[in-house]
DNA sequence: CGGGCGATTGACTTTCGTCAACGCGTGTGG
DNA sequence: CCACACGCGTTGACGAAAGTCAATCGCCCG
């Protein structure tokens, strides 16, 4: 599933921007190609890497989709992910020197090595990355603080609905629609990761298209309404 | 709340095993002295800071229990860990400069303030501890992974049960029993970590207690069988 | 073009939430 | 020091939301 490496540099990776958005000297920003060495092609079902593979790396996706799922021993498992274009996988690696999750292509994806103990030492060398490397762990804390949120005090509609929001804002960052989106993942993967059935994701799909909030036709979404969806997440349930 | 501050040194604190578990040199240890420069009493009730403060410190827990929680803008909170001795609170400030939850006392607590600043600044200097805090925050986001599963596919049975066999792990790696513990939280504080109401914990509880698993007086809570208690947790709902 | 996975929908069950009443304990003030 | 009140916890009856099981449909990919 993972194809031969390639050589690149970040300098003039038009994600800059998305993953590394810190304000360097020419000097600093040379220095920091040295950073990735190395690309990696996963290919759709593939996995970049499975839980309790030693760490080495955190990676940043360069293209594709990527889903992370932590298995309990008795076989379930939890979706804590999705990571698009630009966003980093593998912060839970350095807690224990291996993986904690298994991180897997949705489509056949491209994603960029960054060695840790190379990321280490130039963050000794370079303030301004010491700083990016830690708002992004910390980035990733508040992310999960909003699972949390979610998972332990909305119900199914509001789940969907803060979802596809997320998801659509993150796409718009990277210069797609801001109502239509495809998605990568089945309901299944949808529901594991709100902690609903997949039946439950689908009906709560219908019950949206039915309110003319949105069009399904299988992963192909189009948001009609996103003021009634924002509303939806702010339910008062009591 | 929050009582003056007082001055203090890491080099001989009791607890260091516990929040700096870093090899360093006697030189590097007398360095680190630095990096705590204050603590703080935080009174039962009194907020440690709250979502929007400013960032500028982390904070160890020194004595005392504390709980964090996220409010949505309606009104809903989620709480988010409990944090006892040795344990780190304040992560989530780095992302965007303040904090984003509240985090507050459940009883008469004392804290170590460390400026981030400092802490960037000696990590810079000191590898171990660089390492270290990373450590630290990988930690955080492997342990929200757990509570991302715990509430997106658990029952309220292995929920609970998870809860007290984390909690009894804890305080036991602190020096207290294996089997008996003082909870400090209320049942809905429980009930908001765990996604469920009170009324569920509080039944939950009960239903242990007739299974004579634990023996559950109020805030008193004998564990009489762990291994009951583990198989819960594994429980294959299907 | 056909097979199979994924999605949808329906009928029924289960779990948990809701509402309400009651009880225990603790802490405080008379 | 005792009594009372209030917060917290428990328990019961009922309802609602989501899970389960099952049948069917429709895409997509080979």
């Amino acid at each position: 599933m993972t194809l031969p490496a390639t050589h690149v540099a970040c300098s003039n990776c038009n994600l800059r921007d998305l993953c590394l958005p810190v304000d360097l000297s020419p000097e600093e920003m040379s220095r920091l190609d040295a950073l990735v060495t190395t690309r990696r092609k996963v290919l759709r079902g593939g996995h970049l890497f499975s839980s309790g593979d030693p760490f080495s790396s955190l990676f940043a996706v360069r293209t594709g989709f990527f889903k992370t799922a932590v298995t309990t021993p008795d076989g379930r498992d939890q979706v804590t992910g999705f990571q698009m274009a630009g966003e980093i996988i593998g912060l839970d690696g350095l807690a224990q020197g291996h993986y904690s999750c298994d991180a897997i292509a949705l489509e056949d994806s491209e994603v960029c090595l960054m060695p840790f103990e190379r990321v280490e030492e130039f963050s000794r060398a370079i303030p301004a990355l010491q700083q990016h490397v830690h708002r992004v762990m910390s980035r990733e804390i508040v992310r999960e603080h909003g699972v949390m949120m979610l998972l332990g005090s909305m119900r199914a509609e509001e789940r969907l609905a803060t979802f596809l929001l997320n998801l659509v804002q993150r796409l718009h960052a990277r210069g797609f629609s801001q109502s239509e989106l495809v998605l990568r993942m089945t309901r299944e993967e949808i529901g594991s990761y709100l902690g609903m059935k997949l039946e439950t994701v689908s009906r709560t799909f219908s019950k949206f298209a039915e309110a003319g909030v949105v069009e399904v036709k299988q992963r192909h979404v189009r948001i009609l309404n996103t003021d009634a969806l924002e509303r939806m997440t702010q339910a008062i349930t009591q």
